[in-house]
DNA sequence: CTTTATATATGAAAAAATTTCATGTATAAT
DNA sequence: ATTATACATGAAATTTTTTCATATATAAAG
């Protein structure tokens, strides 16, 4: 019922049932559903579609107000309720790796941030060995991980996300499907400090391959850039590249490999309530960005 | 969504689960179940229960005044969509006989009132005879008749209402568990003209049984007084019993009989909005009071 | 004009929620 | 003790919501 109302809202506010549909996380079919049922029970058209997408009708424009005005009043209702239950205050403190920090974290607090506008929120930026460091200290209520962590924390899968070989986008490995291995020996490797890329050095590792290792940096972004700068090659997880395709090719591993990204919290509950709930946004943001890849 | 905030205020309202579950039209469970789903979505307790009824929690009585706030949007939303549909202006013209004018039509319109304040209503009050000839001469938008009706007009059957013979309390037959007809012949018997009683002059007649019609009137609540005062007998729907078992014994005729309530109007829609949505109220209503008895 | 890309629609199925039914438990009143 | 009243609860039925897979429509590009 009221998320038809929203969904009316948001279609209109967007100007496109598609966009309403991403922007609420429904598909598309799901809103056009939605417009339509609402239009049976209100007993008239509210929205002309066309091509370029919607725009109110007649009676959509007069009803449009009086439901914005009733989504106000449930916006205030949920205000309440969330500082009846300490929502109101407070603080999430985050550890995170840099590829979550860039690719994730900006869009989850922001959509956390509209429905609790009160909670703060502090972020610890390192390598995954930091984040389980801070967790241990408890520097930060809650970090992302790779798997395995210590089980004395609680711990929820989120992604697995592949380990990907870049290159310029010139070079002539970029033809073949995959890369294997074995050429990462071929190449200058540009790799980060040994402490922040354990799972890379497993691949190697596990493939016997020792890379000439060029040039060491802490900043996953430098190491993007060298390689688009023809200085070598590396191996880097997908979600670091993600929207930046330019100038580097990415070749799937052979064998593939990859890492799985977690969320990793201390067992007894001592973090308050806006860190649960917090953490509840996170794991439904990513079944939404990623929604074939549930773990 | 909304019916659970409903349920709440009414709850709130009348002091009491079961009462609200009345007044709404939901089972006691029903209404059990949506409290106790309101407060898992919110994540704490509204209601106190006890033997006497329900109290608000401390956190209920912070959320009540703004969930009231809600459902007055809402409320107001609705009457701009009735406004839209036509629905705040215009007559329903109503044909009835007496035991619906008097156990029905009040409860009916005050429901519809509540939603539809601005609509007016004109009873015309007859035997079913006359509601036929009003709703040919297009005197009445919607009649109560009893089936068959002419094909001319569309029928919704409602109820069967079982007819019944009434004695005075303290006649030796009394003690039977039916009334064979045959013995109606053997009584004073108390009747409605020819015109006004056609249901019951067949079933006498199919029996082969010639009543003493000791008294006539058009007056169905005379023939129960008649009858309290050891006049005689008669034989009366069901439906006109409702609530009057003082003085009277009613018995179920062998071989039993009944008639069957239903709505007429005519086919061309010609008769404005708010009387569709009336004719779609008295469904509603017939099918929440006889829950049992759907046709 | 076809073709392509984008936007909405739709029927059927899956998933979630609402509501009832049948029954249970507790307590005040008789 | 017994009865009557009021709320609770688990399972089933019903209805609503949401998705999936596909269809239809149209503006823009070739």
């Amino acid at each position: 019922m009221l998320n038809k109302y929203e969904a009316f809202i948001r279609t209109v506010e967007l100007g496109s049932l598609s966009k309403a549909a991403d922007d609420l996380g429904y598909t598309q079919s799901g809103v056009s559903h939605m417009i339509r049922s609402l239009e049976e029970e209100l007993g008239f058209k509210i929205l002309i579609r066309s091509r370029a997408g919607i725009r109110l009708t007649d009676a959509g424009e007069q009803i449009y107000p009086a439901i914005c005005g009733m989504m106000d009043h449930h916006e205030q209702l949920k205000q309440i309720v969330y500082a009846l239950r300490g929502m109101n205050a407070g603080t999430v403190r985050i550890g995170t790796f840099t590829s979550v920090a860039v690719h994730w974290l900006p869009d989850i607090i922001k959509e956390f941030q509209q429905d609790f506008p009160h909670i703060q929120f502090k972020l610890l930026n390192g390598d995954y060995y930091d984040v389980e460091k801070w967790l241990r200290k408890d520097a930060v209520d809650v970090g992302f991980v790779h798997i395995p962590v210590s089980d004395r924390y609680h711990c929820i899968p989120l992604l697995q996300d592949r380990l990907l070989a870049i290159l310029p986008q010139d070079h002539p490995l970029t033809q073949g499907k995959s890369f294997p291995i074995a050429y990462a020996a071929k190449e200058p490797f540009i790799s980060l400090p040994d402490s922040s890329a354990q799972d890379v050095k497993q691949v190697l590792k596990a493939a016997n391959v020792s890379p000439k290792i060029k040039f060491t940096t802490k900043d996953d972004y430098a190491i993007l850039s060298m390689v688009e700068h023809g200085l070598g090659m590396s191996i880097v997880p997908e979600l670091l590249l993600t929207g930046h395709s330019q100038n580097i090719a990415a070749l799937e591993l052979d064998p593939p490999a990859s890492r799985t990204i977690a969320l990793a919290f201390r067992k007894q509950n001592s973090a308050g309530p806006a860190t649960g709930k917090f953490i509840d946004y996170i794991c439904q943001w990513v079944a939404r960005r990623y929604p074939h890849h549930l773990l």
